[in-house]
DNA sequence: TCATCAATTGGCCAC
DNA sequence: CAATTGATGA
C-alpha cells in the first residue's frame, strides 16, 4: 500500500476499506495527524469511523499497533471496537490499547505498580464496596451517619478526585466539608493500608504517576501516536487531564488525539461529566476543523424531525442537525392514560399488536425515566406472559453470593483487605459477631494493622472462632497453590461452607445456580485470555497476551499476574452482563441511561409526566433542564422505525397516588411529527387509579421477580392496601378536587395533589409543572377550578 | 454477655 | 434488599 495522508480522494476510491463512507465520515477517517473534534450525531456511524480509521491508520503504516490507543466508556463498547477490529485486520488486535478509562488505568497501574505504591495484586473495590469502606470509617470516627451519609460521603470523594483534589487540597470553608476531609484522608489511609483503590483512584492514580514521573510519561508520549476518544462529552475533568499527559497541547511528539463526541447526549453531568471539554479541547488543541457527523442511517425522517426540533431548544450546543434519505415513515404516536396502570396495558396490547405484525419482541424497548416505573409494566408483562428483559438490575459479579466467594478469593490474594474480611469472617455464621469484631477493629485500629493481621492479638477473648477463621483462609491459600483458577474457586467454594450453606437454605437452590455459574465465568476468563494451565505466577512472557485488561506484564520485571488476580480485577471492572438470557426474543425494559447507544425498531418512552420527565429535581435550573431535553433527545433517537410517547395523568409513586400533566417536551416537539391516539386536553385527573395499590416491594404482588429474568418463578399476589392509604384525607375544598385542574393567576395551570387543613389553616399542594410543585394557603392563594 | 434468627422498616433519579 | 430491632438460647 502506497498510501500517505495527503492524497485522500484516491485512497477511497482504491480502498476497500474506505468504500461506501460519505464525505463527511471519509474525512473523519482519514483526518491527517493532527488533534480533531469529531461532532457525532446519534446514529451517524461512529464506531464504524472509529474503527475504520484505526485499521486505515495501521493499514497505511502511519502507526503500528503497540502506538494506538483508544478509549470508550463502558465495556461493552470497547469489546465491539475490538471485535470489528478484528474483521478488519489480518493481525491479533489484542496488542493495541483498547478499552475503557478504567480499564486501562488499571492496566497502566499493574504496570507500575511500584512507582503508584501499589501491591502487586492490588484489588479494586466497586461502588458497593466503597460505600462500605466510607461507612467503616465514619463509624470508626464516632460520626453521626445520618449527617455523614455514607453513599454521599462516597460521592464527595470520587467528587474530589474527578477535580484532582486529594484531602489536603480540599478547600474547607465550614465545618462539614472540614469532617467530610477529614474522612477522605481516613478513607485514603484506610485503602491504602488494605492495598485497594476505588474507580475514582485508578484514575487518579494513574494520572499523578504520569504528572510526576516525567520518564514514564515521555515513554508513553513516544509510544502513543494515535489516541482515540469515544463519547469525548462524557468525559470529566480527571479524565480530560488524564487525556493530555499522553498527548498535551502542541506537544513536541507529535502524537494525535481525536476526539469523538455529541454535545446533545450528554447526559452524565450527575457524574461530573463535562461537556465543557470538548469547547476547552477545540480551544487548547487549537483544532483546525470540527467534522460533524449529521447524515443518520437509523431513523426515519418524523423522529429525526421531532429530535431535532426538541434539542433546537437548547442554548450553549455545538450545533448539529441530523439527516436522512429514508423518508418520513410514520409519525410518532402519543398516547394519555388515567393512570400508569392504564398505560402499562396499553404498552401490552400494543406490543401484542407488534409482534403479531412481525416484529421480534427483542426489537422492542419500553423506556422510562427512573427505575421505579418499571414495577408497574413489569407485572403488566408478566400478567399477559410477554417475555421480558429488564436492564440494569443487581449484575452477575454484583449479587451477594458471587461477591461472597469473590471476597474468600480476594482475601487470599491479600489477607488485608478488610473489606473482603468482615464481608465473610461470619459468613456462613460461625460464632463472630458484632461485639467481638468491634474488639478487632478497636486492635487493628490501635496498631494500625489490618484485621486480619490483629487477630492473634485478641486471642484471649473470644478470639477463637476468629482464630478458625483466619486458619481457614490460611490453610485454604496452602491447599489451592498450583491450582488452576477452577480448582481455586471450587475448593474455596466448598471449604468456606458456602456451598453446604445454600445446600441447605430453603431458597438457595438460585444462589448455588449462580456460585457455579461463578465457575464457569471463570473458566469462560481463563479460556478467552490465554493462560496456561499452570496457575499462580506464569513465567516473564512479553508476548502472552500485554493486550488484554487482564493480563499485564510488570512494567520492569515482565512477570505477568495471577489468573486469580486477573480475575479478580475482570469482576470488579465488569460487573458482568445482567444474566444476560442471550437469545431469548425478550422486550427490553431500561432507563433512558442505560438505552444511550441501542437502537430498536421500535421504542415507547413512557412516563413523559411533569415531575418525572422532566424531573423535579432538575426542572428549577436551566442546566438541568437542559440536560433532560438531551436524555429526551437520546431517547427519541433509540428509534429506527416506530417511536410511541406516552404519559399518564395519575401515577403510583413512593406509595402514594401522585397527579401529572403532561411532559413540557410535547410542546416541544413539531406537530406534524406527531399523531394523538387520544383525544387532545381532556379533563384531568380521573382518579381511576385512586384506590390502586403501593408499588413498593413490601407485601408486593412481584414477589421475587424483582431483576430481570426470574419470570417464572412470580407470582402475582394481590397486594393488600396498607393503613395509611386508608385514611381519609379531605378532597374537596371549595369547588376544588384533588386530581382536577386549578388556575392559579402567577402560575397557571396546574394539578391539584392535596389538600389539607381546614379554615384559615387550608392548603393545597399544586403540581404547576414548569412552576413546580408548591404549597399554596388557600385563605390567600387564588385558585379557580377548572374542568 | 454474646450470637443468632425472625420480623420489621426504610428506601424515593439517572451510572 | 440491607440494616435494625427484639426475643431466645448458649
Amino acid at each position: 500500500m502506497t498510501s500517505s495522508p495527503v492524497g485522500v480522494a484516491a485512497d477511497a476510491a482504491s480502498s476497500p476499506l474506505l468504500r461506501n463512507l460519505n464525505p463527511e465520515q471519509l474525512a473523519a477517517v482519514t483526518a491527517a495527524a493532527e488533534p480533531a473534534l469529531i461532532l457525532a450525531g446519534a446514529g451517524s456511524g461512529k464506531t464504524r469511523v472509529l474503527t475504520t480509521r484505526i485499521a486505515w491508520l495501521l493499514n497505511t503504516g502511519q502507526v503500528s499497533p503497540g502506538g494506538v490507543m483508544a478509549v470508550t466508556f463502558t465495556n461493552k463498547a470497547a469489546k465491539e471496537m475490538q471485535t470489528r477490529l478484528a474483521t478488519m485486520l489480518p493481525f491479533n488486535v489484542r496488542g493495541m490499547w483498547i478499552g475503557t478509562f478504567h480499564g486501562l488505568c488499571n492496566r497502566f497501574l499493574r504496570a507500575h505498580w511500584k512507582l503508584a505504591h501499589l501491591p502487586q495484586a492490588f484489588q479494586i473495590l466497586d461502588a458497593s464496596d466503597t460505600t462500605s469502606a466510607v461507612k467503616r470509617v465514619i463509624k470508626a470516627m464516632k460520626l453521626d451517619e445520618e449527617r455523614f451519609v455514607p453513599k454521599q460521603v462516597g460521592w464527595f470523594i470520587a467528587g474530589c478526585k474527578e477535580d484532582g483534589q486529594r484531602p489536603g487540597d480540599v478547600v474547607v470553608h465550614d465545618e462539614q466539608t472540614r469532617k467530610l476531609a477529614e474522612i477522605y484522608a481516613n478513607y485514603e489511609d484506610q485503602c491504602q493500608r488494605e492495598g485497594v483503590v476505588d474507580f475514582a483512584e485508578l484514575m487518579l492514580r494513574s494520572y499523578e504517576l504520569l504528572r510526576d514521573n516525567p520518564a514514564v510519561r515521555e515513554h508513553y508520549q513516544n509510544r502513543f501516536r494515535h489516541i482515540l476518544v469515544d463519547e469525548f462529552q462524557d468525559t470529566n475533568k480527571l479524565q480530560y487531564a488524564w487525556l493530555k499527559m499522553f498527548a498535551p497541547p502542541g506537544s513536541a511528539h507529535g502524537q494525535s488525539l481525536l476526539a469523538v463526541g455529541d454535545d446533545d447526549q450528554s447526559i452524565y453531568a450527575f457524574r461530573g461529566a463535562r461537556v465543557g471539554n470538548m469547547i476547552d479541547f477545540e480551544r487548547e488543541y487549537r483544532v483546525q476543523r470540527v467534522i460533524k457527523l449529521e447524515q443518520n442511517y437509523r431513523s426515519f425522517g418524523h423522529i429525526l424531525d421531532a429530535a431535532n426540533e426538541l434539542i433546537s431548544r437548547n442554548s450553549q450546543r455545538l450545533g448539529k442537525t441530523l439527516r436522512t434519505d429514508a423518508g418520513q415513515g410514520e409519525p410518532i404516536r402519543v398516547q394519555e392514560s388515567p393512570s400508569d396502570f392504564a398505560e402499562a396495558q396499553w404498552l401490552i396490547e400494543e406490543i401484542q399488536h407488534l409482534h403479531r405484525g412481525g416484529l421480534d419482541r427483542k426489537e422492542i424497548a419500553i423506556l422510562y425515566r427512573s427505575n421505579a416505573q418499571s414495577r408497574v409494566i413489569e407485572s403488566a408483562l408478566f400478567n399477559s406472559g410477554i417475555p421480558y428483559r429488564v436492564y440494569g438490575g443487581l449484575r452477575f459479579f454484583e449479587r451477594a453470593e458471587v461477591k461472597h466467594a469473590l471476597a474468600y478469593l480476594r482475601l487470599l490474594e491479600n489477607a488485608n483487605d478488610d473489606t473482603s474480611f468482615l464481608r465473610v469472617v461470619n459468613f456462613p455464621t460461625r460464632g463472630i459477631g458484632a461485639k467481638t469484631l468491634e474488639n478487632l477493629q478497636d486492635a487493628a485500629k490501635a496498631t494500625g494493622r489490618s484485621l486480619y493481621q490483629s487477630v492473634s492479638a485478641i486471642a484471649g477473648k473470644g478470639g477463637a472462632n476468629l482464630l478458625a477463621f483466619t486458619n481457614l483462609i490460611d490453610s485454604t491459600r496452602n491447599l489451592t497453590q498450583g491450582m488452576t483458577l477452577r480448582e481455586i474457586i471450587e475448593q474455596v467454594l466448598q471449604t468456606s461452607g458456602l456451598l453446604d450453606f445454600y445446600r441447605t437454605d430453603k431458597d438457595g437452590a438460585e444462589r448455588l445456580e449462580n456460585l457455579d455459574e461463578l465457575v464457569n465465568a471463570a473458566e469462560a476468563f481463563v479460556m478467552q485470555e490465554g493462560f496456561g494451565k499452570n496457575a499462580v505466577g506464569l513465567p516473564v512472557d512479553e508476548t502472552a497476551q500485554p493486550g488484554t485488561p487482564g493480563a499485564v506484564p510488570d512494567a520492569e520485571t515482565g512477570e505477568i499476574m495471577s489468573p486469580l488476580v486477573a480475575f479478580l480485577t475482570h469482576a470488579s471492572l465488569e460487573a458482568g452482563d445482567n444474566q444476560a438470557q442471550a437469545g431469548q426474543d425478550a422486550v427490553q425494559l431500561m432507563t433512558v441511561h442505560s438505552a444511550k447507544g441501542l437502537e430498536f425498531d421500535a421504542v415507547f418512552i413512557t412516563g413523559l409526566e411533569e415531575g418525572l420527565f422532566p424531573h423535579e429535581n432538575a426542572m428549577s435550573d436551566p442546566n438541568g433542564l437542559e440536560e433532560e431535553r438531551r436524555l429526551m433527545y437520546v431517547a427519541i433517537t433509540r428509534a429506527r422505525k416506530k417511536l410511541s410517547l406516552s404519559f399518564c395523568q395519575t401515577r403510583m409513586l413512593h406509595g402514594q397516588t401522585r397527579y401529572h400533566i403532561k411532559s413540557r417536551f410535547f410542546d416541544e416537539l413539531p406537530e406534524d411529527a406527531l399523531k394523538w391516539l387520544t383525544p387532545r386536553n381532556q379533563g384531568f385527573g380521573s382518579g381511576f387509579a385512586r384506590e390502586y395499590q403501593n408499588a413498593w416491594d413490601r407485601g408486593s404482588g412481584l414477589k421475587g421477580m424483582v431483576g430481570a429474568g426470574r419470570v417464572e418463578k412470580a407470582a402475582w399476589v394481590e397486594p393488600p392496601v396498607p393503613a395509611s392509604m386508608k385514611q381519609k384525607v379531605s378532597e374537596e375544598h371549595g369547588g376544588l378536587r384533588v386530581g382536577k385542574g386549578v388556575f392559579h393567576t402567577k402560575f397557571g395551570e396546574g394539578v391539584l395533589l392535596t389538600l389539607e387543613g381546614a379554615g384559615a389553616d387550608a392548603r393545597a399542594q399544586v403540581n404547576f409543572g414548569r412552576h413546580g410543585t408548591k404549597w399554596l394557603a388557600l385563605s390567600v392563594a387564588k385558585l379557580t377550578p377548572i374542568d
